[in-house]
DNA sequence: CCACCATATTACCGTATGGTGATCTCTACT
DNA sequence: AGTAGAGATCACCATACGGTAATATGGTGG
């Protein structure tokens, strides 16, 4: 359970970065970045959101740590922070996978 | 990466379970849940929230295979349903305590 | 200095969601 | 059957949040 204590404080704390997680498009542009580095125009061009909502949801996931900027120029890269956000969604994806699994199952009888 | 494509369907439903999670009361009731069963009442006392919010969050947490249910006469008891969940807060809790590490390592200079 | 481009920010709208009180459902008990 | 208690559901409100167009910011080249 690590060394912080569960209090509601901190359970706030974690809910937020949960939240940074729990947005489609957030995800799709961690997936994105999953590939390497990328421009804003690029997270535009590659996911087909807007402009101004790249910008947003990356101003996000940069608040709580997720992704890392550099700036070069006109652009600005981001990249992932660390692993750590693959495994939380790669942990995710199992939890989704063995759900759709024993769904088939009942279905098949 | 696991075995399924991340097409954006899946990165809903992917989306739709970390949201369960992004939610303070959500995370309160499931480390309450990670000392044993609970009837919904034990929660409410636990907890301090409301009987109708805290039987909304169970609904949502077991519609989403976090929790399950087992109904004994009147009263009906929640569950972790796995471990699973208790690895995902224990990775976002881990997150957090290397995001304070380095913060008071900037403040102490 | 000006025009241009990439990104960030602002203002606004529509929707989704958490909290709460009231009500309904189901079970146990007499 | 009637009462009581636990939990689920409904109706409602207030707030938060995603999407978008318009605008601002900051760097680049002429």
């Amino acid at each position: 359970m690590s060394g912080l204590a569960m209090t509601p404080e901190v359970l706030q704390l974690i809910a937020a970065r949960f939240k940074a997680l729990a947005e489609p498009a957030r995800l799709q542009i961690l997936q994105s970045l999953r590939q390497g580095e990328r421009a804003v125009g690029d997270l535009v061009d590659e996911t087909g959101f807007g402009q101004a909502n790249v910008s947003k949801h990356l101003q996000q996931l940069h608040a709580l740590g997720f992704v890392r900027r550099r700036k070069e120029g006109l652009f600005v890269y981001y990249a992932l922070a660390d692993k750590s956000v693959l495994r939380l969604c790669d942990l995710m994806c199992g939890r989704l996978e063995a759900e759709m699994k024993s769904r088939n199952r009942l279905l098949a009888g």
